[in-house]
DNA sequence: TTATTGTCTTTTATCGTGAAAAAACAGTTT
DNA sequence: AAACTGTTTTTTCACGATAAAAGACAATAA
């Protein structure tokens, strides 16, 4: 196998959804466009749907014969990038437990064991090493640095660092900045959610990141913006490891939140530094507390 | 070719100085930790040293019958890594000028090019991008940001950020902590090239960067540590194609040093921020005035 | 018995190759 | 003629294979 056609299985699915709402389908570079592919892709998905019976296609007409069906969808899994498998893999293994700091890793059982070449293997540990877990040891082996108490010290002090000089950078944009129609939309989600918020609880990290992500924008600083990314990662994890008082720690952060977009909107830089603080403080906290205890050097 | 042996060319090179020093060489595991290699490299230098007939070897003697001369050593180009060699290139093309930004980056091209595999050309890229000047558009190609104005904004945003941080962590610094002594014999240096700045200025980027590093080790953060990669593959770069006025901003920068260094001895905060602040100042402006003009956006 | 050498095994670095996906080009339709 | 479809070319992605380099193990010498 020289490589998986995900990108056109898992664009297939979504266009699949389409299928749903309308009789008939707009022109291929449209629904290039739409699903974010080529227009290669377009025509293999189109060529699929004629061929089970979901359209009939001729040239410019797609017309949409019937509703796609649960078993017309790809399975999930085979909608996957490569690097997504390999990703979860290597955390499920590094959070797992049994991977102390300094242990070393090894390209070919890693490759062996996710079922992979090696050069995906390689290109996923040269790409994840960013993320500060694991380092390289010139021309050997990789070694694991491991989610430890100091790498999560090491993290939010930068995180702090950004978060702090891009909210001030926030409340200094100009009243016809579109980001205070950004911000509002995201109040309004909140309000939503805190709410709603012993059911609705888990889809809490997803609003959190955007919020996040929204106000590192405003520091306009491509290093502040890409630091976000393994920050989102932590957390990302971080938030299926560590289910203890789920509900609870986030019903305080949408509140946390909610105090801080109101900072924010008074544009009263004192009021953003307190607020920013106060939920940089207790983000870290809830870091510290899920830290397993194993992993200490 | 699979794999080219400049590791053992680069190590087999270093070995040919150690035969001017000594009459007989130490044992392999020493000579390996002495190069930096494995026994394997450390046996096949030994066994070239032998065949042509700088050492006899039997067993533990190695006894060193000539002193190498100058063709004895491989051609300095042949002991390169393949990624300094990409690297190289890369940054050749992106300086010619001609490189603007948004412009696609071509993989195939690139490899064919250098004469490398893809493989090669892609790992690159992807350690790359971390210095911020590339990106990747989702399974397609490369886009060149390009080395804008805005991007030596931002990336002297952060490095202030994170300098004005570890000089404070530095001059906070207990008394026996071994930087201390670091610090004195870097002093020694600044003030030994001060002296002879007139012929030795080109010697100053080489010593800066061990400066800035020693700072921003202080830090105890990986982060932080890790960014100065970025700072100083870019001053690397700059280095080499803006020598305007070279000496004197070289003599100036010393100066600035060693104002630095008084103040970081003097552990008084005020003076180490107003002394870095100095420093970070003109050096972020050196780095504005060097921006080709063709490339702004 | 401990470090060193000789030998064998494993892992990393790199390439060429082939399928998936993108992109370019050419011919059609409205 | 502008946008679309059909066709061809190019590029990216991922693999297995192979030489370089590292590492492990057994035999040996101090």
């Amino acid at each position: 196998m020289s490589k998986s056609n995900n990108v056109y299985k898992d664009a297939y699915n979504r266009g699949l959804r389409l299928l749903e709402e309308t009789k008939s389908l707009p022109s291929e570079p449209e629904l290039g466009a739409l699903l974010g592919v080529s227009r290669t892709t377009i025509r293999t998905i189109l060529a699929r749907m004629e061929e089970t019976g979901l359209i009939a296609w001729n040239k410019r007409s797609k017309t949409v014969l019937r509703v796609p069906r649960q078993d017309d969808f790809f399975p999930e899994e085979e909608t996957d990038t490569l690097s997504q498998i390999i990703e979860r893999s290597f955390m499920r293994r590094l959070l797992a437990g049994g991977a102390e700091p300094g242990m070393q890793i090894n390209e070919l059982e890693l490759a062996r064991e996710i079922g992979v070449g090696t050069t995906s293997v390689r290109e996923f540990l040269i790409r994840f090493s960013r993320f500060g877990l694991i380092e390289k040891r010139r021309n050997s082996h990789w070694v694991l640095k491991g989610f430890t108490r100091a790498f999560a010290l090491e993290l939010t002090e930068i995180r702090e660092m950004f978060e702090l000089r891009s909210a001030a950078a926030f409340a200094a944009l100009p009243e016809d900045s579109p980001v205070w129609a950004d911000l509002d939309l995201l109040e309004d989600e909140h309000r939503l959610l805190a709410r709603e918020i012993a059911t609705r609880f888990n889809e809490f990290s997803e609003l959190d990141e955007r919020f996040h992500r929204l106000i590192h924008r405003a520091s306009h600083n491509r290093f502040i913006v890409d630091f976000y990314d393994v920050i989102a990662m932590i957390f990302h994890y971080h938030y299926q490891w560590n289910k203890a008082q789920e509900r609870e720690r986030n019903e305080v952060a949408v509140a946390e939140h909610l105090a801080y977009i109101a900072a924010l909107k008074s544009r009263d830089l004192g009021k953003v530094d307190a607020a920013c603080r106060k939920h940089l403080k207790s983000a870290r906290h809830t870091l510290l507390t899920s830290i397993p205890e194993g992993q200490q050097p």
